[in-house]
DNA sequence: TGTACATCAGTGAACGCGCGTTCACTGATGTAC
DNA sequence: TGTACATCAGTGAACGCGCGTTCACTGATGTAC
C-alpha cells in the first residue's frame, strides 16, 4: 500500500480527505450556502490562502463534496442491491431503506445533491455518473427480476407513447428486455422515493406522517407491487 | 376601498408589499441564503436601516415570503380545483398542472418552501396553516369523489394498521367517509408529486424525463388510478 | 552518496467587498380637545 | 377650525463581523546526475 507515493503526495491526499471531512462537517451546522473556506482553515489551523494548494476555488470543493455525496449514496444502494435477496421484491425494499438511512444519517449531504439548487454554483458534467448510480441500480433489479421471471407487468400499465416512449427509451439500454410500461413505472416510483424523502428530511411531514417508518414502508410495498415486483 | 386608511397606512402597506417583491426578484436571483435587506433598500432608495420599520429582522420578512408562497400556491390550487369539472379525476389533473405551473412559474418561491431548509432559520407556527391548503384541497376532492360515488377504493390497496392507521387517522376529519387505503395512499401521491416537481426544477430530471411535460402528464392520470378517481 | 536544482506547501499581508442590526436624530403625519 | 402633543418614517453614522481570492515570500521535500 503507498506504493510508490511520496511523504508529500501522502500529506496531500490526507488533507484534501481532511479539508473535506471539515467542510462535510459545517455542511451539517451551517448548510451549503454559508460553506467558508476560511472557516475550514482555522479549523484546520492554517492560513486562509493554503487551501487553495488543494482546492483552486470554493466551488470546486463544493463540487467535489457533491460527488463524494452522490458516491457515497451510490455505494450505500449497491451495497444493499448485492446483499442476495431471494426475491427482487426484498432487494427493491432493501434498497429502497437504504437510500433513506443514507439521507437520514447525512441530511446535510443529502440537501446537498437532492435539496434547491445552489445559488450560484454551476454543477459540472463530472457529477452526471455519479448522479446515475441509484437510478442504475434500480433498473438493474428490474433486469434481474425480468430475467428471473419475476417481474410481472401491472395489467393497468399503461404503454408510454410520443416523447414519452423516446424518453423511456434512454432507461431501456440499463435494463433490456424490460417493458416500457415498466420502464415508465420505474421513473414515477424513482421520483416518489426521493420527494418522501425530501418531505421527511425537510419537515414537510411533520403533523401527519412524521416519523415516518411505518409510511416509509408501507410505501415502498406499494411502489414494488405498482413496478410490477411481488 | 381604503376606507378609514389613512395616507400613513396607505403608504405602509404599499412599501411593505414593495419590499416583497424586491425580495422575491432576489430570491430569483440569488437564492433565499443571499437574501439581503441591505440590497432591498438600495434598491428601494433608502437607507439601510429604514427596513426595519417594515420587518423586525431578516427572518420576519422570510417568513412573510414563505406564507405568501404557500398561499400563492394554495390559492392556485383551489382555484383548479373549483373550476366546476364534472369529473373529479379532470379536478384532480387540473390541481396538479396548477401546482406544477405555479412551481415553474416561481421557481425560486418553490423551492423557499419545498427546498433545503435555510441554514440558521426557524420556520414559526404561523406557516403550518397556509401550508396546508393544497392537502386540503387534495382531501377534499377525495371527499367530493366519495360523494358522489366516483371513488373506486383499489382492490389492491393495504389497509393500514398499527402507527399507520393513527397517522392516517389524522387526515379523516379533512375528508370523512373517504376509507383509510385512500387516505394513505393520497399521502403517497402527495410525496409523488411534489417529488417529480422537485426533480424537474432541480434538475434532476435532465437526460431522461425532461422536458417533463408528458412524464407528468402520464404520472398524473396513473396516480389518479391510484388513489381510485378514475 | 552527495550536490544542485526544481517543485510545491504553507505564510502573512493585503484588496475590495458585503452583511445585519442599533441608535440618536429630524421632520412629517395623525389625533385629541 | 386651530393648536399641542404623540406617533412614526426615514436618516446617517457606527459597530463588529465575515468572506473569496491574489501575491510575493520562505523553507521543506523530491529528483536528476
Amino acid at each position: 500500500m503507498n506504493a510508490g507515493r511520496t511523504a508529500r503526495e501522502r500529506a496531500r491526499a490526507e488533507l484534501t480527505e481532511e479539508i473535506k471531512t471539515i467542510a462535510r462537517r459545517q455542511l451539517a451546522t451551517d448548510g451549503a450556502a454559508d460553506l467558508s473556506l476560511r472557516a475550514i482553515s482555522r479549523e484546520l489551523g492554517m492560513v486562509s490562502s493554503a487551501i487553495y494548494r488543494y482546492f483552486p476555488s470554493r466551488d470546486d470543493l463544493l463540487t467535489a463534496l457533491i460527488i463524494d455525496a452522490y458516491d457515497a449514496l451510490g455505494e450505500a444502494a449497491e451495497v444493499a442491491a448485492s446483499r442476495g435477496y431471494e426475491r427482487p421484491l426484498d432487494a427493491w425494499l432493501a434498497i429502497c431503506a437504504a437510500v433513506r438511512d443514507w439521507a437520514r444519517a447525512s441530511p446535510h449531504e443529502y440537501a446537498l445533491i437532492y435539496g434547491s439548487p445552489i445559488s450560484g454554483y454551476k454543477a459540472p458534467q463530472t457529477t452526471v455518473q455519479p448522479a446515475s448510480r441509484v437510478p442504475i441500480v434500480l433498473l438493474g433489479l428490474l433486469e434481474r427480476a425480468q430475467g428471473e421471471g419475476l417481474l410481472v407487468v401491472p395489467e393497468d400499465a399503461p404503454v408510454p407513447d410520443g416523447v414519452l416512449a423516446e424518453q423511456v427509451q434512454v432507461l431501456a439500454p440499463l435494463a433490456p428486455g424490460v417493458p416500457p410500461p415498466v420502464l415508465l413505472r420505474m421513473g414515477i416510483v424513482w421520483t416518489q422515493l426521493f420527494g418522501m424523502i425530501s418531505f421527511e428530511l425537510f419537515g414537510q411531514l411533520v403533523g401527519t406522517m412524521d416519523p415516518a417508518d411505518a409510511f416509509f414502508a408501507s410505501t415502498t410495498r406499494q411502489m414494488a407491487a405498482f413496478v410490477g415486483l411481488n
